[in-house]
RNA sequence: GGCUGCUUAGCUCAGUUGGUAGAGCAUCCCGUUUACAUCGGGGUGGUCGGGGGUUCAAGUCCCUCAGCGGCCACCA
């Protein structure tokens, strides 16, 4: 053995494990499974250091397997919608190009295929770090089995009723061109104006003087005395020359403002309800690419909603309309993708029904039939059920699921049609001024905009019974109505109900584990469908894990300079090092700062394994005659007793440890039994000792390696494979060798 | 605005049911024919954010104040 530990050869190891077939577990109807899903990486991008957080999961998968328990551990990587169709849009602006200059067909081929390459990149990655997956069943969100499960599920629910499309106010970013959920919106606090506008009888204060030329109507509190004479009336909106009632509205605040509010229902939430309420009629004056629209004074027509408001406000204070501008600071949504502010805006949308899954997961939680560790995440995730609104699962972007339902064109002639045609031009056009078109239309098909109360159908067989001009939904699902479902789909559920041995046998998953920023985009998704679909919980405990950040506490970000990539770590330091630096002293669900220094300690605690135990050999070797004499419990020697104790509250602790996911704890025990107690205190007393001791230090130094496994699998492994030649032990391989039991009698 | 977490040694942080303050790194002294200098022995260093309360006993429970962070959220 070289004096120091090299971790170069990792590789051979886990390719040793792999070969054994130790990763995949056999189905054994007389025993409980341990199962966990791997929460697919994103396809679009190498693996950053959140992602060497798996091995909290490969701590347990590796725990139980040693416990006997037939364990599996699915991977599997995500498609990652938005996410990686803005990557991708990246790669092509950086080429000159963008989105539109493609029809749908040729921009998903694409995309598939950047996915594909990084798609490899993350398992080699998952492979280094020394993850136990089973890669016999990888899999894929867009695979053709998922695939057709998603859609199942999705006309599962149209059957009972929980989809519906509807023209509410969405989240939308006109840059990346697709609505998103409140989820998807990033608040930041803007300072701003409030703007006081010249409404003839009475004045508006606005923060958003842009949509003013949208507004169909003024609100003012009934019970407001300055006010209440006007409810009824008619004001001419200025610069628009619209006219437009004054009505009462108990949700206005007198105080604020001049306790009068513009009503602009297409472009604000609030307003949106109010029109609701009072019939109000709705005037979009923004189109999706975020252009003034034809519903605006054609001098206004094509400006941006920046531009817009600088010219509202220009030629109200023209018109002498524009009382006072005051500074105003509020919170502005922004798109979390590309940053740009959220444009509410009425848009045709898809959406679920949520209320009947949302009582079954919030049943579930409280009823601990999915125990959420650390607890304080669980008061999340029921506060945030219990104001969850319906779920728009429709985004306008290319990369991910098309949605399953087909529009017979000739019936619906008021679908809007983005293609490109045959001379490479975007035409953008209802189908009533295409017909005779379609051959051009289908092959150059960019998006199409079906309005609300489109007759569809939920296959293309059905659609084409009606008529020949079909063409299918352009939407795409929301990522997470795919990756919601990956539980069950990847276990083999099947919607004719004849699911596979596996989803039987593993499902419900024991635990998921994955960092809380995605508790509400994915845990509870999976949670509220799974119970949907399967009737059962898609797994047992969601364990939400720590935030790497770096050294000095900061977020790691690529514009920061400050990230760590893991795999160049496990090269320098080895796979353990960056495992063990981790997980050791972190408290539950805390942020972790993972800084070099701490990497380096865990590789010098590595390598004093690695020398402790050539200690032992080398000791073994001078009393050949005495290290294959077994350890016995009967005959402990009073100095040996010490370490033994030791070694049993350690094999106890360990256990309970990693059975309540305190593995910051259990790794310092670890970590101060093995040098302290073992090597400074114990290896030193046993310098002069005599050929006895060798059994002791063999069977302290093998439960050792063996509760330091899951932690530490290369070199606990590597060294266990000295041992195994030298003492030709029954278990061959450490992943696959039995948990220690606790062997000392007091 | 609502909810939630954090504040312990110079730095990064542990401290699971309340019982005389811990680790790693840094620092200082000593040590190398020794399994390991990616090491060993020893030391310096904290009135556990402030205040109040419960208790025989509080870093640990309760209240309050201050500072920092996170999540959620349609108030013009």
């Amino acid at each position: 053995m070289d004096k120091t530990y090299s971790p170069s050869s990792e590789e051979n190891i886990y390719q040793q494990w792999e070969d054994s077939g130790a990763f995949t577990p056999v189905i054994d109807h007389s025993k409980t499974p341990f199962t966990i899903i791997l929460p697919p990486p994103n396809a679009n991008e190498p693996l950053h250091a959140g992602h060497a957080y798996y091995v909290v999961e490969d701590i347990l998968v590796r725990f139980h397997r040693m416990l006997g328990d037939p364990t599996l551990w699915l991977p599997g990587t995500d498609h990652a919608g938005i996410e990686t169709q803005f990557v991708y849009e990246k790669h092509l602006k950086a080429e000159g190009k963008s989105r539109f200059d493609f029809d749908r067909n040729t921009l998903y081929a694409q995309i598939a295929d950047y996915v594909n390459q990084n798609r490899t990149i993350a398992k080699s990655q998952l492979k280094r770090l020394g993850f136990s997956l089973d890669w016999t069943r990888e899999r894929f969100t867009l695979d053709e089995a998922h695939n057709h499960r998603v859609f199942a599920v999705f006309k599962k629910m149209c059957d009972d009723g929980l989809v519906y499309r509807d023209e509410k106010i969405v989240n939308y970013c006109t840059f990346c061109g697709t609505a998103f959920s409140n989820l998807e919106v990033e608040h930041k606090t803007v300072n701003s104006h409030l703007w006081y506008f010249n409404y003839g009888p009475l004045s508006v204060a606005t923060t958003r003087p842009e949509t003013m030329l949208g507004d169909t109507a003024v609100a003012v509190n009934p019970k407001d005395p300055r006010y209440s004479k006007l409810i009824g009336t008619k004001i001419i909106l200025p610069l628009v020359g619209r006219e437009i009632p004054i009505i009462g509205e108990d949700s206005v605040d007198p105080k604020f403002g001049t306790g009068a509010v513009k009503v602009t229902p297409s472009h604000s939430p609030e307003d949106y309800d109010i029109a609701k309420k009072n019939g109000l009629e709705f005037i979009r004056i923004f189109d999706y690419d975020g252009q003034a629209n034809s519903n605006v004074p054609e001098k206004y027509r094509g400006l941006f909603p920046n531009q817009l408001r600088a010219a509202v406000v220009a030629d109200m204070e023209t018109a002498g309309l524009l009382e006072k501008t005051v500074d105003y600071t509020h919170e502005v949504g922004h798109c979390y993708r590309c940053g740009r502010p959220i444009e509410p805006i009425t848009a045709p949308q898809w959406y679920v029904t949520i209320k009947p899954l949302a009582d079954g997961a919030t049943a579930a939680v409280k009823s601990d039939k999915v125990k959420i560790f650390p607890s304080r995440f669980r008061k999340e995730f029921l506060s945030w059920m219990k104001g969850i609104k319906d779920w728009p699962i429709s985004r306008q972007i290319v990369w991910g699921h098309r949605i399953p339902v087909w529009y017979n064109l000739d019936e619906n002639p008021e679908i809007l049609i983005s293609y490109i045609d045959q001379d490479k031009k975007i035409i953008s056009d209802y189908w009533k001024n295409l017909s005779g078109k379609y051959i051009e239309v289908a092959a150059g098909l960019q998006t199409l905009l079906a309005p609300i109360g489109t007759k569809y159908y939920l296959s293309l067989a059905d659609a084409q019974k009606t008529g020949p001009n079909i063409l299918q939904e352009t939407d795409t699902f929301d990522t997470w109505f795919s990756s919601g479902q990956w539980p069950y789909s990847t276990l083999g559920w099947e919607p004719d109900g004849h699911h596979s041995e596996d989803f039987k046998y593993f499902y419900p998953t024991s635990v998921l584990d994955t960092m809380w920023d995605i508790l509400f985009f994915w845990v509870a998704r999976m949670i509220m469908m799974g119970i949907y679909v399967t009737g059962d919980v898609p797994f047992k405990v969601a364990h939400m894990h720590s935030r790497v950040l770096d050294g000095k506490g900061q977020k790691m970000s690529k514009s920061k300079g400050n990230t760590i990539n893991p795999v160049g770590i496990a090269q320098n330091y080895g796979a353990d090092a960056l495992r063990m630096a981790l997980v050791i002293g972190v408290a539950p669900g805390s942020d972790t700062a993972l800084s070099e220094d701490k990497i380096r300690a865990q590789r010098n605690f590595v390598n004093k394994i690695w020398n402790a135990s050539r200690f032992v050999l080398m000791t073994c070797d001078k009393f050949p005659e005495a290290m294959l004499s077994p350890f016995s419990r009967g005959n402990v020697l009073e100095e040996d007793k010490g370490v033994l104790n030791k070694l049993d509250e350690l094999i106890k602790s360990t256990t309970a440890n990693i059975n309540s996911y305190h593995f910051g704890q259990a790794s310092e025990n670890l970590y101060s039994f093995f040098w302290h107690d073992f090597c400074d205190v114990y290896l030193e007393s046993t310098k002069n000792r005599e050929a006895d001791v060798v059994p002791v230090l063999i069977h302290v130094l093998i439960t050792s390696l063996k509760l330091l496994h899951p932690f530490i699998p290369f070199v606990t492994e590597s060294i266990y494979q000295q041992f195994v030649e030298k003492l030709n032990l029954p278990e061959k391989l450490l992943i696959t060798a039995s948990w220690p039991n606790e062997t000392n009698q007091k």
